[in-house]
DNA sequence: ACTACTGTACTGTCACGATAGTACACAAAT
DNA sequence: ATTTGTGTACTATCGTGACAGTACAGTAGT
């Protein structure tokens, strides 16, 4: 099964969290549908580069969220209730950082012209790479 | 003089950088111009409630940068250049953030749609915020 | 001269994220 | 039964960001 998710050492963002949302991100999109196992520990630290700790540390924060949940000796499987709590954290999450930035443009005095413009052509841009 | 920048304690973003940030904007808003000081390393680690050597390494930084030169025994006044080198640093700064989260967006498998419809709210938000 | 500021440079200490390595109880397949 | 693979729980180490505290050379104003 080749994986879908990517971390970035260098985004400010800690691993451990990187990779819960990763795991999140998949259930909210329906590549994982409750009932279904997530990748072991040591596969997915293996897969994405990473100490098997951390991912560890991961799936503790899922249980944490009622997410997923252990059958012993075998693997985590994905809560019933999941997806749509997936969903709504998806959305909750990704506005969040939207706004952190906005708020750091309108803080650096930068002109609302200038920053719908580089909105737009960003935007623009990362819908070509989604092709 | 009312200090104009503001500190996110939890932002992911050391508190160093966004010291270092928040001075490039001011001097690329014009708000402090070339030739003029700015504020003094113990002043500023008082108004935002940091320690002071926290600001020392962002006007090292600063330093690194050519945006500021020391004034032996005096303070640090805006280089010549800097106003244009900090303009162009801040439009790369948001761009990049700015990708940042769409690429997580991206990769998060949410909509065009859903992603376009947020971020118009958001900006719009930002705006109104603005007044 | 004295005082009150500048920046700069240290030494520690602490929290946190990430790593390495080890160990244990359990389940499934052989 | 043995082996392999689950999650889980430890300990220890490292780097880094932030803190506290101290110290020193230089300038400006008095």
């Amino acid at each position: 099964m080749p994986l879908f998710f990517k971390i970035n050492p260098s985004n400010g963002v800690p691993v451990y969290e990187q990779v819960t949302r990763q795991v999140m991100f998949a259930i909210a999109s329906g590549v994982i549908k409750p009932g279904e196992m997530i990748p072991s520990v040591r596969e997915l630290a293996r897969e994405l580069a990473i100490n098997p700790n951390t991912v560890a540390r991961a799936f503790r924060e899922l249980q944490d969220k009622q997410v997923v949940h252990p059958i012993r000796g075998t693997g985590l499987t994905v809560s019933k209730g999941a997806r749509q709590k997936c969903q709504t954290a998806r959305t909750r999450l990704i506005r969040d950082r939207l706004r952190d930035v906005l708020e750091e443009a309108r803080q650096s005095q930068l002109t609302d012209d200038e920053l719908e413009k580089l909105i737009n052509t960003e935007f623009q841009n990362s819908k070509k790479r989604n092709r």
